[in-house]
DNA sequence: TTGAAAGCGCTAACAT
DNA sequence: ATGTTAGCGCTTTCAA
């Protein structure tokens, strides 16, 4: 079933089908009205890869995650799947190992798929000139910017938070409560990436409080998985059994974290407040309710495909900047 | 950058560098080291739509589902994506609307990017060979099975837990609790779809333990979202008051459930036993850990993906029933 | 073992 | 307004 198929079958030739397939004006009604039907009839579907072949590029926009497991990712894809079929555009999933260079990953399936344009979906946010140069098309940084790297801004467009301040903002609200010992539990403190600079928020809003700097409160984590941060809660307070409230830097780790210390026989929040950020749907049911900075997921989702269309479509690269917004939960309570 | 480059750099034919491409073994080792070179130097990517359009078949396998949100098929998913890039195929996701037809958004896709398979991740349980006549290539429909259509077992394959069955285990070990006044937390009762099949294995199961069916026990949630079951167990706790135990059809409902319980002053389990199906991971972090039988979702989706592997390479089709394993959280107890 | 050449289905000049 | 035709980059006969 080709287009020549449906050019017989309607009685015209193929560049007619084709116009009538790509909304070509000068068309007279008449024919395009038979040739919709033949199309229906016959119940052809345009052949993509012809399409993409002739167009040396193809509708389809990549997205490059870092496992689709993360249930904040997840439902950040939902808001950009939406947002790319509403604009007319396909998309096409991409996963990576953990060990794996979404640069790379993101470049070949650009070149392999003719992708007209790449959302990165969390990332490394040191990118240098050099590794993106092999990207060819716009794309855009989903919840993450290139805090750490040297792009050029008119190279590149994110969408993101400001996990610094964001950080910042969560911890100052546990030091409001009257918390002076306030644990972390994070990833690295030296990943170039949303970890580190959440730590730095962190640090800074406690030592704008006048609270000296602790290590033995610094919890690190090997990964992100709500297993790992059970465990290090675990770590943490058999070294420290003493902090009053604990800073987790994503929804999933807290609500691990939250177990953990009500498998420990610390009452959250009477013995132990906590609080995080991502705001994902479940951490609104646990028991007690988690009390988080909600990332606007399906803001960053439909302003990242927003601005990759107007970037395909000649517009000028740009980084956004959104704000999350308190939640307030069951997990946060002055200490006794 | 196309092959014709690489063949004037390398100073030999394109058929050559097709030859190396496909490791076809007629070629000279010494030309073949060369063309691999040069290919790495120019960081050359074959034009998959090129390949594609020759083939008439791409090397992509394309997954339909309803919502990427759902963290049970969010999990599938991670494993099918693991299982196909193993494979050496690519994936292409396709998501839809809660009122929009998976079968003809598959053969719709197929068509369109040329598919070499299909899995149908979630979907209706009572397709008609007309239906899905359209897809025209291998399919699997994952974590279902055509319970209730009348498809030729020939025609597609499944992989998929026994819903009725593991529905009636669930409730079975409620009522081996001690539990008589048993309400269930589920969808709708008519779907021909999972909700359906766990509904009558609920109904078996009182029933073959003489207990009567109690029809104000029976909640339906407008979809499977975790706000409509908090909304339903509210409203379901306002019409009976006197249940000893639910059973919900899916983890999220289960934790959205239990906080309902909760926030109402029923103590699960002293006041009410909870038990559900799925096993997504962040039940095991809730506060009580829920009870709930685990679907094997990194088996689901490898078995997935190797069955229709074999069937695109020409082997038969199959039903495969996988089997759910009990992860006895803190959500069940005697009633008192 | 290698190269030349014919398409795969489509779009976009160009011609009418 | 419609048809003709030259490729897009690749694979695959067919020849050499």
């Amino acid at each position: 079933m080709t287009i020549k198929d449906v050019a017989e079958y309607s009685g015209v030739s193929i560049s007619t089908i084709s116009r009538v397939l790509n909304n070509h004006p000068d068309v007279r009604e008449e024919v395009r009205a038979k040739v919709l039907a033949a199309i229906k009839e016959l119940h052809y579907v345009p052949n993509s890869s012809a399409r993409d072949l002739v167009k040396t590029q193809s509708d389809a926009i990549g997205i490059v995650v870092r496992g689709v497991e993360n249930p904040f990712l997840t439902s950040v894809i939902s808001s950009i799947e939406k947002a790319i079929s509403n604009a007319g555009y396909t998309m096409v999933i991409h996963q990576i190992g953990t060990e794996d260079d979404e640069v790379s990953a993101g470049a070949g399936l650009v070149r392999s798929k003719r992708l007209c344009g790449l959302i990165l979906l969390g990332g490394r946010f040191d990118y240098t000139p050099g590794q993106t140069a092999t990207i060819e098309v716009p794309f855009v940084c989903c919840t993450y910017t290139n805090s750490f790297g040297s792009l050029d801004k008119k190279s590149y467009s994110s969408v993101f938070i400001d996990d610094y301040a964001e950080a910042y903002k969560a911890v100052k609200l546990l030091i409001e409560n009257g918390h002076r010992k306030i644990a972390i539990l994070l990833g690295a403190t030296d990943d170039h990436s949303i970890s580190e600079l959440r730590y730095k928020g962190y640090c800074d809003a406690l030592s704008d409080a006048g609270i000296e700097f602790d290590e033995s409160l610094i919890e690190r984590t090997q990964g992100y998985s709500m297993k790992k941060a059970y465990d290090s809660t675990k770590r943490l307070y058999a070294r420290r059994d003493d902090f009053t409230a604990l800073f987790a830097i994503s929804d999933s780790m807290g609500i691990a974290a939250i177990k953990a210390l009500h498998n420990l026989g610390v009452r959250v929040p009477d013995d132990c407040s906590v609080i995080a950020i991502d705001g994902i749907e479940v951490s609104k049911y646990t028991i007690p309710a988690l009390t988080t900075l909600i990332q606007p997921r399906k803001l960053i989702g439909h302003e990242a495909v927003r601005i990759l269309v107007d970037v395909i479509k000649g517009k000028k690269n740009c980084q956004l900047r959104v704000e999350t917004e308190l939640r307030i939960g069951e997990t946060v309570a002055p200490p006794k």
